[in-house]
DNA sequence: TCATTTTCGGATGCGCTTATCTTATTCAAA
DNA sequence: TTTGAATAAGATAAGCGCATCCGAAAATGA
């Protein structure tokens, strides 16, 4: 469903919206606590960097934080970021030129479950899954 | 969403529940019908073959068929056979142990969809597909 | 029996995502 | 100003799904 990369930063984002929001947190760190591989995820990072849902700050103490409020950064904005292919949007069946007028026999039944799982996607923040781990104790590893 | 084989097994599946379903139908005249590389697509229909779902003869008339009547195979059944990750049960986290007793922070957001999804892949028969292809001249390539 | 057709199944090569490595750049603190 | 810490960015390797190829086996018809 979410590939690898798409993965990773999600989790790492909602380990960022779960840390000091006033100070860099540094990708080694964070790499070694999520169990991620420091060289991937800094480049994972930078994907969300360029992308302008993180600021960097080099030399020491640098490290990623968030550009937005937690309550404002939705897993739609990275999954869009970090996804290849245009999930939210392409048919199921992979027919080229499949649309409303000319779909595929799937496309009415695939329609209605995309738009929800897109709903769903722009709906959630980061801060409601922070809230979450906090809370309910959830893990991310 | 599906990977490039199980779009091709979908395929091929609607096509031969929309053909006659008394005689083998060749794979290598489906592969010319469907602009799917012969090869490609034998090594597909080897693997539904091999897991029931169609009945291939060799020699000269031989093919492939429906091992049942297109209204009692669903493409979930398609799915789970193609699909090498198992997408109706797995973590959209990818966290391993992510069950409902020890959920990821996204596992109460997912699991309705996860659900629904695979309700509707259940409720749709290749029966309904091939229908729909016929009655509204929908498209397979 | 023999030639032809067709699926079967193993082996191989390709390309993209994933993952790693290396060098450059930036910044802080001594 | 120098040193060390940290990200940036490009190059490179590994793994896997995708795709192809080829010989073997089976069935048909002559």
């Amino acid at each position: 469903m979410l590939s690898n990369t798409t993965v990773y930063g999600l989790r790492a984002m909602i380990h960022l919206a779960n840390s000091d929001q006033d100070q860099y947190i540094s990708i080694s760190k964070m790499s070694e606590e999520l169990k991620i591989s420091f060289h991937f995820l800094t480049k994972i990072l930078q994907k969300l960097t360029q992308n302008k849902l993180l600021i960097s700050y080099r030399g020491p103490k640098g490290g990623v934080r968030l550009s937005k409020k937690p309550e404002d950064i939705s897993i739609y904005e990275i999954v869009i970021i970090l996804e290849t292919r245009p999930m939210f949007t392409e048919c199921i069946l992979g027919i080229p030129g499949c649309e409303d007028d000319a779909p595929c026999p799937l496309h009415e039944e695939w329609r209605p479950l995309r738009l929800q799982i897109e709903k769903q996607f722009r709906g959630t923040s980061l801060a409601h899954l922070a809230e979450k781990l906090e809370i309910f104790g959830k893990r991310l590893v």
